[in-house]
DNA sequence: TGTACATCAGTGAACGCGCGTTCACTGATGTAC
DNA sequence: TGTACATCAGTGAACGCGCGTTCACTGATGTAC
């Protein structure tokens, strides 16, 4: 073969083009062309449009979730603090491939787009294969705010994913406005950086109870 | 006329769709199927999908920041915390008529597909026409914020967005999944008083510096 | 008061187009005898 | 070593379909004289 297989270039291309462009705007005729393969290609191997999409999402998130799954053992007896939890994330993204920042962007952005776009196959597909491995960590959070409600958690578990999601999904256009507003270069790590204590300052906020 | 006219319809089909299907995956046909109007009527009024896609956004958008600048106008000298500065959006919120929690919640919804979804022409239109009110609502954030530095300030305002913009999109099903999850019943103003000293600890979040 | 004309919201049918999918086919490689 | 057959990745062209848009038309209402 002269260079990658056909199923690996056409989820190359996907990956690009769907983060980009989003799922429906983007047709297999994009895709096939970009991959420089049949268009026939993606049906023979994947059987339909819909499977693409899943087989991109899981090409990142089955070596996400297994390597997870290991580092969540490790930690099991550990402390924890807010920070070390959600630098587990940030050590798991790096040891599962993700280290590069145009893919972490990338794949940020797909998350974004299951969220927003999914209308359901996408959805079912992604709470079966990975539901599990987002449980287990939900129980760490749980040890870690004891002081919080239940509703209190989930809500704010939410909005940590919210934040994550929304700027990451666009951290390259965002990093472009701040250079051109602020004059200030930055990389999508000192975004991360920045996003720390952000949400972990907001997951242990303490209500205020002025009316 | 028996009732609402034929603009009103279409923009009101338009916007329940949008929210639930997204842009692309909302047919013209859809839109004057259940705004009983004929299909020829959106591109009679509108012109196009894309300028439809903008009035549906203008029809919120417009009242919103006209009411949001006197808002700003009235609170020019009084003192201001993060949560009062939140509030004025809230306030501001209800005075436009976008008190109903479900109106609320298909409007962030469109707002978090303009994001995702806008190509281009979406985005345009709204830094055009709406742009100048969220500068002056920037320079509050600014006046109440002044141990951030321009970088710090620019991503939690972002940080904010995204976890706003991202839990109202999709506030049905989150409250769905929070009744069914912990068998509690909530409400939009509940979730909303939820995400209020989240936001307000994120933006004034001190950062450790252990290593 | 009556007639001619202009305006304009709304209509029905058709347009060309790009879409995802299908299908009969090719040609290279491996296997059985 | 040679032949027949099976397997399978990949192909080229066509399929029917739903899309946004266009266009000639209708019919109600208002205006000028």
């Amino acid at each position: 073969m002269a260079q990658k297989d056909t199923v690996e270039r056409i989820l190359d291309a996907a990956e690009d083009l769907f983060s980009e462009k989003g799922f429906a705007e983007t047709s297999l005729r994009n895709i096939t062309t970009k991959a420089g393969v049949n268009l026939a290609a993606v049906n023979y191997h994947f059987g339909s449009k819909k499977s693409l999409i899943q087989a991109v999402f899981a090409r990142y998130l089955t070596p996400f979730s297994d390597q997870f799954s290991s580092q969540l053992d490790l930690i099991q007896q550990q402390e924890r603090t807010p920070e070390q939890l959600l630098k587990l994330l940030l050590i798991t993204l790096t040891k599962s491939g993700l280290e590069n920042p145009a893919k972490f962007a990338v794949f940020m952005r797909l998350l974004g787009l299951a969220y927003s776009q999914g209308q359901g196959h996408l959805r079912k597909f992604l709470t079966s294969e990975y539901g599990d491995v987002f449980k287990r960590y939900m129980k760490e959070i749980n040890r870690i705010t004891p002081q919080l409600t239940p509703v209190e958690r989930f809500w704010r578990i939410h909005f940590m994913l919210g934040a994550a999601v929304f700027t990451m999904s666009s951290v390259d256009s965002l990093m472009a406005m701040a250079d051109h507003d602020l004059g200030i270069e930055s990389q999508v790590k000192d975004v991360v950086g920045q996003l720390m204590p952000f949400l972990a300052s907001g997951l242990m906020a303490v209500e205020n109870d002025e009316s």
